[in-house]
DNA sequence: GTGAAAGCGCTAACAA
DNA sequence: TTGTTAGCGCTTTCAC
């Protein structure tokens, strides 16, 4: 594990502490020794071991960022604006991938209370509405900060987008443009977030007098195969909607693939609104409107919170910040 | 920090290292009295201190991944072929953004000598060819694997993809649909891949008799803004390119921003293929042909090669093992 | 089969 | 201002 602080101390004849100090730019160490220590650890190239440092400060400089999925262009952008303040504060980020895996997110969970982190940002994974492994995450005091996907009924800071009046707002787009009936692409039944946006496009269809129908309402997965199809079926029934809302990215653009493979014209046969951070929507075929999530805005208010959380006072802690950091709807080509 | 192994062994009338060898499943250990413990600690959920155990142990169960950005669906996906192995040998998968930024680059690698991470997955950002930071961390005993993009001159394994014969394949389909004047986006000058396609782009040139342009090789940077108004000029010259070989996504993405406000017509006007990993390559407008890397395959070799060395015998880290693994031309529209 | 004790490399009281 | 020392929680000889 090569050179240590024991090493340094010895080879500038001085005690290991005062090495420590000086490296810690404590005031209690004189300026020459200061610079004599930078010097040589500099020019050694010294680095103290994580491990032994973490340990004693009780503090990992890690934190744990779980998202159900990293290819897609939300969580990859959300990633970036965590990042982009991990990086300034000096912190690590450990990325865990869900898979839409509840049982994967509660042993992931798990790791956590050892201290692997000092911290937590999170997006849920679709699934049952099982919510004790965050719970007891929180009741083993490791701080943890909700984005985009936050379990409505844990008590922790949260950074969301106005997913009710996105999903109106994207429903209302495609009553204005003539749909009389129009789908809603659900993501799993426990999302809150998708629950909004769901209650957004019921309450468009109510007040603008659209006919609410059942089957329009479907129920996606995790598993891409099978959402497929589902919107196939969905789009090859007798009376097939005129209009998709898209709760998620993934299922927005398998509406596209699904409408290729039925020969559906977009936005002729059927339009096309989803929920997505994609920066190439405008160059899909045709181009995609999209209710575009504040991603890179979102990681990064959620990484603020966390690390005012860990570097702050307790107060803090209890205040349970809740931001909403509100979306945009892009009209393109694809709702006509 | 809650609870210890100390706790654990207390109140179990235990010895603290029969509780440690217990939990390692160690045959020095009865049968019942590791039933005991593994009873207790999983009623009391205990997970050991990582930072305790990675000092002692002299291994932190993390791997780093350095990537130049993950916005970018070849190494979103890379990661997730990464995350797929470290997922199952219980490592933690540390992430780091290098926005090919190479000074950024350096002080990321300089970290990592401190015992942070026990192994590297790298892919090299653009910019000069400067390559002391890896060759120290090397020195330091990290085991450090390259993906995709690679430092050619650095003793270290490797997965890569065929890029000569992918640049070459590219261009050629160009040139078979028709293209006398094809120009190549460039990314950088120090990439080893990047050359390695254009020596491909250059090769077919010069097998099929096209003749080659300075001007139509486009040096590209890290920034989005300088690249668009590069791109820019390039189309809007007085000779434009009948083709265009994009050597990354972005570029190639970007081509098409560029086009559309030129009002140039693909692939009536321009043609276009790219090196990308987007799963919606088919949906674009038009549907772009692409060189599709293997980018989940990529990774999870590359971790895998990692793991080899970090829990084999020393004659694999000798090995610097190289994998090539193929990327595969999809046809699309956007070559006519 | 179990326990006692040393020590991983570092930080932070406390002494000097 | 600098040095001595006691641990952080765990693993691992080595002794019993």
């Amino acid at each position: 594990m090569g050179i240590t602080i024991k090493k340094i101390a010895s080879d500038l004849s001085l005690a290991v502490s005062t090495v420590s100090k000086a490296l810690g730019d404590s005031h209690e160490i004189s300026e020459e020794t200061k610079k004599r220590v930078l010097a040589y650890v500099k020019k050694l190239n010294y680095v103290p071991n994580a491990s032994a440092s973490s340990l004693k400060k009780r503090k990992t400089g890690n934190i744990a960022v779980v998202v159900p999925e990293v290819a897609d262009s939300y969580f990859s952008t959300a990633i970036n604006g965590i990042e982009s303040v991990a990086q300034v504060k000096g912190y690590h980020v450990i990325i865990y991938i869900t898979h839409e895996d509840q049982v994967k997110e509660q042993s992931i969970l798990q790791q956590f209370k050892s201290g692997r982190v000092d911290g937590v940002l999170m997006s849920a994974s679709s699934g049952k509405k099982i919510t004790t492994h965050v719970r007891e995450l929180i009741a083993s005091k490791v701080p943890l900060v909700f984005f985009d996907r936050a379990c409505e009924d844990i008590e922790a800071a949260k950074v969301l987008t106005n997913d009710f009046e996105s999903g109106y707002r994207a429903t209302a787009l495609l009553i204005k443009k003539g749909c009389n009936a129009i789908a809603f692409l659900k993501m799993s039944e426990n999302l809150y977030i998708i629950q909004q946006r769901l209650k957004g496009y019921q309450k468009a269809l109510q007040d603008h007098g659209v006919k609410m129908e059942k089957e329009y309402i479907v129920s996606c997965t995790g598993h891409d195969l099978k959402n497929h199809s589902l919107i196939k079926k969905l789009l090859s029934r007798e009376g097939r909607p005129q209009g998709i809302v898209g709760s998620t990215e993934k299922l927005t653009t398998l509406s596209y693939t699904v409408c290729n493979e039925l020969g559906l014209k977009i936005p002729g046969d059927i339009k096309v609104v989803g929920f997505s951070s994609m920066g190439i929507a405008s160059l899909l075929n045709p181009s995609l409107t999209t209710i575009t999530q504040p991603a890179f805005e979102m990681g990064k208010a959620a990484a603020t919170i966390l690390f005012k959380i860990l570097n702050g006072n307790k107060a803090d802690q209890k205040a349970a910040e809740k931001i909403v950091i509100p979306s945009t709807l892009y009209e393109r080509a694809s709702t006509g």
